[in-house]
DNA sequence: TATAGATTTGACCAAACGGTCAAATGCCGC
DNA sequence: GCGGCATTTGACCGTTTGGTCAAATCTATA
């Protein structure tokens, strides 16, 4: 919330640590299995040290989801930057499974928080996800009406690509279970990444 | 297990309906989250019942998550009853997309249990899942050879399938809030279930 | 080095947890 | 209606949980 005077360097280390440790201990195991004791330990920090920077549990697990917002937010943003239907499609799965490969976990959190409802996040869904959805709804239709893309309905191709994308990180363990046990290496993941984007973008383009 | 003499039909009907409020209560909580009180409240009866027809927590868990695996199986079998690309692929996809409509919860806790690293269903995923997935990429191999489909990679075919249905159960409640609150209704489902079927097929046919 | 504030930590607590038990009740063939 | 078995349930238990507290220690500045 406030970062007044950005000093203490300690303070900053320290909780970043913690959200660290949470955030792999949220993921693992939800926030009603999650444990202080197992935050802490994972930290490296006695339990009442977890108190003196976040007074409760939620308190702690909303911090953490919130981080998570940002990175979602950062990865939406590549979007834009691109005024071609093909190009921006590409560039935007792109960064989709890039989060999901370099943050698993932000993404595990995020689904187990929308599983259970968004208790934390309602009004992110709501406010900031809702006018997301709505200006690149726009966006897909302007294609669609220039010829680029088949009449589909927007928000069931961003549904596709956000389940597509996260799944690599939601169901890693499901996916190198398939592989041997050993998970996805970076050449078998950007094959995945290639495909999908071929296989949308052919799925999507205007026959 | 066992239902050797398959007589009491007060048993049964208990468990179903202790299963019924733990598959809800595990859904929306989590393995860690959820409570046994919880679950006893749910399904109208005292704590101690619970404990009457299953031991403890876990093996209740356990049993949950086996009647998601049958579920699972039945909307597999769905992709051999067609030797045509299209129509098998159609008619599986189909299956799953009705299957996240019918049984959201069952398809929660599937993402929660790997999620959490399949602790109880690993022996599944090394085994029936394995195979099944090696004999059905061996007749997308197949089609592919015959021309049917685009040099794909079959497993991230699936992959896509998987996430994209079990999407429409697991994040019901984000696509809810972006219709303004309300779940999406027969005909809109509908309307999703034939884009992916689409898309997908516009995506992997030979060109 | 004196001191005020930030940080650390072992010991502790009430509540909630999964699970137990024995007594009570229901059910059904005889 | 009696006897044996299945089922139900209130009361209870040891452990774990999220959280507290006050004393101890560190850190920075003057």
């Amino acid at each position: 919330m406030d970062e007044s005077i950005a000093k203490p360097s300690i303070r900053e280390g320290n909780e970043r640590a913690i959200l660290a440790a949470a955030e792999s201990v949220f993921a693992e195991h939800g926030f009603g299995g999650a444990t202080m004791a197992a935050i802490a330990a994972r930290a490296g920090v006695p339990k009442p040290n977890i108190h003196y920077y976040f007074p409760t549990k939620q308190r702690l697990y909303r911090a953490v989801v919130e981080r998570v917002l940002t990175a979602w937010l950062d990865a939406a943003g590549s979007f834009d930057t691109s005024a071609d239907a093909s190009e921006a499609l590409t560039t935007y799965i792109g960064a989709k499974m890039d989060l999901a490969r370099e943050m698993p976990l932000s993404s595990q959190i995020w689904a187990s928080e929308i599983m259970r409802g968004a208790p934390v996040i309602q009004d992110f869904l709501d406010t900031t996800l809702t006018q997301w959805v709505r200006s690149r709804e726009r966006v897909v239709r302007k294609w669609i009406a220039e010829g680029k893309l088949r009449p589909i309905e927007p928000k069931f191709l961003f549904y596709m690509i956000w389940a597509t994308t996260q799944h690599y990180a939601n169901a890693a363990h499901e996916i190198a279970s398939l592989e041997n046990g050993r998970p996805l290496d970076d050449e078998a993941f950007e094959r995945a990444k290639r495909q999908i984007v071929e296989t949308i973008l052919s799925g999507v383009a205007a026959s």
